[in-house]
DNA sequence: AACTGCGGGCCGG
DNA sequence: CCGGCCCGCAGTT
């Protein structure tokens, strides 16, 4: 969830019945969005995930000081979303940076902070199914000739005559997700920025053994690969007891791909730190790897039948023996038609149907098939069969050229403004009175169909379970803002910037136009997910506002402080007032 | 042979 | 100026 920076103007009636649709919007959204974290300082990081149900770490890579480390994380294999972590500098695969994802190294011009960005995933051009069930999710060679020769191999799937294509990672605003290290004393400072937008590949001794065994001709597990294979499995096996168990959630196999001996599989639902436990320093855990394939929906990000994605439409009829999931319903979404998810333009009334890929919400839809509403995530994860929103590039052999990423890296922004005291005329744009006829039709349907009940019944916005938000989620109330607009009665070029008109991949992101001065008679909303400035924290601050996480907790005798004699003010590396990518939300709210 | 880290250099925003 | 990325090099696995 972003962080927020909530600022309230003039006096916004939190306790009295709201009647008006408009007004109860806001009500709600200030309701869903009070709820979210509040800070009154900037907040310079906005994890999508943080590091777990504890505060996330406060500082950043690029902090000229780090907080001393009393206490270190587990080491994290499959790190998604802006995570930080402390790692032991005891810790094999931390001093080694190893991670589930195919990382590359990337210069960034400083020597003290190693840069990674993930190469994606190999998948097979006509998305063929293994036999064991799963997707192919080879792990792209961090070598780049020995990527080049894996692009356009033949697909190892049996009787498939497709050919490998790098599924690239634009998980970090375009870019590809980015891992940076940093050792300091004994510890090693871990942060990532974005969120896959792929599945994950194999693990790394997988693409090992197979090699192997392409090299050697002979068994694919053999030596140290069969040594650190038999560890994992053993640690896998021991991790199971820390998992919860979804059936029909999650389906893993801890067999390499195309090598799979198992005769059942396993539903397996990963949950990162799920017992929340943290040793106390210098624990180091495990260095070896869990052998665990997540059997990720390949099609989250894959074209969809029935759209116009040339991928599909060339790939499959050809395809030789192609498995699919049966269904492709997949919510319209009719503002970010053809630029966000390659949805169909089928005019479908329910919503949400704005979707945003974040890791566990892997862009599925919130109705099944039936147009019934999911009742929490993983019910609509396990019931959903293919849910995908590709706006993604493929690499082919014949087509080497990066994508580039979309030209605006920033963030959400939705502004609703110029209703009158009444809420009933919109000063400023007929659209904008459109805009607000269309969030008022939205919101009573919201609280209709998420409740069954109307608006008049509704009398405390806190007490009254009418106004319980818990199945309301943000992106229904941008869904509701944006959802028909343009497929209906309104220009779409005069409420969609043409960033998300154009049929370019990649995230899109609303940005309008900002809240101008703002009326003495204005209730006006304004909601924004900005990139944020990077604060460099002073450290001494964090500790005096108690920003010590559960991650690096403070002690008798143990300095907050960390200076790194190796860190030098680099202004190449660390603008001070450079706009990153990590959001937040800004939200003002005016409401005399 | 591939991985890993380093660093020079180019390019586009 | 800065981030992304390509490339070559050298040491390691």
């Amino acid at each position: 969830m972003n962080d927020l920076k909530l600022t309230r103007r003039g006096t916004f009636p939190l306790h009295e019945p709201i009647r008006d649709p408009h007004k109860l919007l806001l009500q709600k959204l200030a309701n869903i969005l009070s709820r979210m974290t509040l800070t009154e300082e900037p907040c310079y990081q906005a994890p999508l995930h943080d590091s777990g149900p504890e505060k996330p770490h406060k500082w950043d890579i690029n902090d000229s000081t780090l907080p001393m480390v009393c206490e270190v994380d587990d080491f994290q294999e499959w790190p998604d979303g802006n995570n930080r972590f402390v790692y032991s500098s005891n810790c094999e695969d931390a001093r080694r940076h190893i991670s589930g994802w195919a990382m590359r190294n990337t210069n960034n011009h400083n020597a003290h902070i190693l840069k990674k960005s993930c190469l994606g995933v190999f998948v097979c051009s006509y998305d063929c199914t293994l036999p064991n069930g799963e997707k192919v999710h080879l792990r792209p060679a961090i070598c780049d000739k020995a990527r080049r020769k894996q692009i356009g191999k033949q697909c190892p799937g049996p009787n498939c005559r497709g050919h490998l294509e790098l599924m690239t990672c634009k998980g970090h605003c375009g870019y590809p997700v980015t891992h940076f290290w940093r050792h300091i004393n004994i510890a090693i400072f871990f942060q990532a920025k974005g969120v896959h937008d792929h599945p994950r590949p194999e693990i790394k001794s997988s693409a090992e053994a197979r090699r192997h065994h392409k090299l050697k001709h002979k068994s694919p597990v053999s030596g140290i690969i069969h040594k650190k294979r038999k560890r994992e499995m053993l640690w896998s096996s021991t991790k199971e007891r820390s998992t919860k168990v979804y059936p029909g959630f999650d389906i893993l196999c801890s067999c390499p791909p195309f090598e799979c001996t198992c005769s059942h599989v396993r539903m397996q639902y990963k949950e990162t730190h799920v017992d929340n436990e943290r040793a106390n320093f210098p624990l180091c855990p495990a260095s070896f790897t869990p052998q665990i394939y997540e059997a990720s929906p390949s099609p989250w990000q894959r074209p969809t039948m029935d759209s116009n994605y040339t991928y599909n439409a060339v790939h499959r009829q050809h395809a030789l023996e192609p498995t699919f999931p049966e269904n492709d319903n997949l919510p319209s979404l009719s503002a970010f038609n053809s630029s966000f998810a390659n949805t169909p333009r089928h005019a479908d009334t329910s919503y949400p149907r704005f979707e945003v890929y974040r890791g566990s919400d892997r862009g599925l839809p919130y109705t099944d098939t039936s147009g019934q509403r999911f009742p929490n995530p993983a019910e609509r994860y396990s019931r959903t069969p293919k849910s995908c929103y590709d706006t993604r590039d493929f690499y082919s052999s014949s087509c080497l050229e990066r994508p580039k990423p979309f030209s605006d890296p920033h963030s959400i922004k939705i502004k609703t403004e110029n209703f009158d005291s009444e809420f009933g005329n919109i000063s400023s744009l007929s659209n904008q009175c459109a805009l607000t006829n269309r969030i008022e039709t939205d919101s009573n349907r919201l609280l209709r169909e998420d409740n069954g009940q109307e608006f008049s019944q509704l009398q405390d916005i806190d007490s009254n379970p009418l106004y319980n938000m818990n199945d309301v989620t943000d992106s229904d109330l941008i869904q509701t803002f944006f959802s028909r607009m343009p497929s209906e009665q309104f220009d779409e070029s005069s409420f969609i910037p043409s960033s998300l008109t154009q049929t370019n991949t990649g995230p899109k992101y609303i940005e309008l136009k900002p809240l101008k001065k703002a009326k003495s008679e204005m209730h006006s909303l304004a909601i924004s997910t900005s990139p944020q400035l990077f604060q460099h924290r002073n450290v001494h601050d964090v500790s005096s506002e108690g920003y010590s996480t559960g991650h690096i907790r403070s002690q008798p005798g143990c300095s907050n402080v960390v200076n790194d004699p190796y860190y030098h003010s680099d202004s190449h590396q660390y603008p001070p007032n450079k706009q990153s990518c990590n959001h937040s939300i800004n939200i003002t709210l005016t409401y005399n």
